[in-house]
DNA sequence: TGAAATGTTGGGGCG
DNA sequence: ACGCCCCAACATTTC
């Protein structure tokens, strides 16, 4: 932690700043790379940089615009608070990092680890860069529970199957315990810099047409709301959590996903605060909820762990074997997918909680996903990208990993004729047709027993709900009996290969 | 963290 | 009383 020590070659000033490089980790909390260069007794830069990637190289899709403006806006007040006001930079990271650092004449750039390949890659020579310019760079975890490279298998290897990957992980032990916020930061002279760029002038809210209101109605992102949102849901939600997670009508999720993504909570504050209630309470009820939510963070730290042994997973499937398979190309039924237009009121409803809100439920993700890749036949790939660029909690490393599992294709993936019924998993998990009525306005008059399947309606329950199929909602784009044969079918072709 | 097809069991109606 | 059939309910297998 102690930079003179470490690094010899750092500058001799002894009020040299630390460049502290913010990324996903958009908090004061429990911030190891903030930590360490407060412990340096070096006055400090906090600096973001909106990243010019290359094309193809996983842009932030417009729902994460719009979170990241709300996030670095509360972000830049709490460090402006704490006496440290945040530096904005858009660009080359590889341009601007070391440019930086030569004009503060810093000792140290300190950040934490990212794990997207292109971001490794970056980091791996930006690092290099400011070492061999005598200045000091150093990285930390602030965003897994443990690095890919600590959880291994008994032989030196990594896990390709949750289950052992889980029980490893937690035979680690906790991780360490979260670090407090700072009571002030001393900040860096910013004297010979050029001047930090304006959130507003990055653009990153929607403007004509402002599609954002059912985010704003949803969400309050940056570091206060995140901690709201996990002491309301370790509070009330988590004794509940292993039935409510799976109904979407109600809010029996933690929907901590966004805040998570941006960093604006830690997984080690999560883990220790919650087995922190657990302890307080003394409930086993409790604790059976706690556990079933820390497997879930467990889930995001295997998905990492996958990503960072296989990078080619992005794109690639990761068995092979699935490179055969008889995809088809279908734009009409990609864009009625993505607009809720399917005819299955699940689905549909599903698509546009997405589109609305940024966010769409877990067992209802399970669905569509289920939905694109086996009823209608279309790549995973395509659906990736279509969340990648809608939810706001958009994350490579899940989102890749996840698609991959619905799919079949992935790593301990489901096997790939496990295929979601869309009128059986509604009539299980939203019974009342709570969150097709709310989602698909069109259809709320419908009675429960044709909530899920209004095709099945007769003609005058149809005309009593002002219905008309085909009109007001559409037919079904696939019959889900044939649909369902057809995916087996193809699936047959794969079936045997290496 | 599936769904459908197929198999088994047991109660009740009935000749 | 008995055997037979039907079928719902549940279990197992298959995709």
């Amino acid at each position: 932690m102690n930079v003179r020590s470490e690094t010899a070659t750092a500058a001799a000033r002894e009020d040299a700043p630390v460049l502290v490089w913010f990324r996903n980790d958009l908090r004061v909390g429990d911030h190891p790379a903030l930590a360490a260069a407060l412990d340096s007794g070096r006055p400090v830069l906090p600096l973001y940089i909106l990243e010019e990637q290359a094309p193809g190289d996983c842009a932030l899709g417009a729902a994460s615009l719009w979170w990241l403006h709300h996030s670095l806006d509360a972000l830049a007040g709490r460090l402006a608070d704490l006496g440290a006001p945040l530096h904005l930079r858009r660009g080359r990271a590889e341009d601007i990092v070391p440019d930086l650092a030569e004009r503060l004449d810093a000792a140290a750039v300190f950040w934490n680890r990212r794990y997207e390949p292109w971001a490794i890659a970056t980091d791996r020579d930006i690092k290099a860069t400011l070492r061999d310019r005598g200045v000091a760079a150093e990285s930390y975890n602030g965003t897994l529970l443990h690095e890919p490279w600590e959880v291994k298998t008994k032989q030196g290897g990594w896990y390709g199957v949750f289950t052992p990957f889980w029980k490893a992980e937690c035979a680690l032990g906790d991780p360490p315990a979260p670090i407090d916020p700072p009571r002030g930061i001393p900040a860096a002279s910013i004297a010979g810099l050029p001047p930090s760029d304006d959130l507003a002038d990055w653009a990153l809210l929607p403007t004509r047409p402002d599609w954002a209101g059912g985010l704003r109605a949803a969400w309050t992102p940056g570091e206060a709301g995140a901690r709201d949102r996990l002491s309301a849901f370790l509070e009330d939600g988590v004794p509940d959590y292993p039935e409510t997670r799976n109904i979407p009508g109600i809010e029996g999720t933690s929907r901590l996903s966004p805040h998570l993504h941006f960093g604006e909570l830690s997984p080690r504050q999560i883990w220790h605060w919650a087995l922190e209630r657990v302890r307080e309470s003394g409930s086993g009820k409790l604790e059976r909820g706690v556990w079933a939510f820390l497997r879930e963070i467990g889930w995001r730290d295997f998905n990492h762990n996958l990503l960072f042994h296989t990078p080619e997973m992005t794109h690639k499937n990761y068995q092979s074997k699935f490179d055969a398979f008889p995809w088809r190309e279908d734009e009409a039924a990609l864009r009625a997918w993505q607009q809720g237009m399917t005819g299955y009121p699940l689905v549909d409803a599903g698509m546009r909680e997405l589109w609305e809100t940024g966010y769409m439920h877990n067992r209802i993700r399970m669905l569509v996903a289920s939905f694109l890749v086996k009823d209608l036949l279309i790549p995973w790939q395509r659906g990736e990208a279509w969340f990648r660029d809608t939810l706001v909690d958009a994350d490579l490393a899940n989102n890749v990993a996840n698609w991959q599992w619905t799919a079949g294709c992935g790593a301990d993936a489901a096997p790939y004729f496990r295929i979601f019924n869309p009128v059986t998993q509604g009539e299980k998990f939203d019974p009342d047709g709570a969150y097709v009525r709310r989602w698909v306005p069109e259809l709320a008059d419908l009675p429960n027993k044709a909530i899920h399947a209004p095709w099945t309606a007769d003609a005058q329950t149809l005309a009593r709900a002002k219905v008309e199929l085909g009109r007001t909602y559409p037919h079904p784009i696939v019959d889900h009996k044939r649909a369902r044969q057809l995916a087996l079918d193809a699936y047959q072709e794969v079936k045997g290969a290496a």
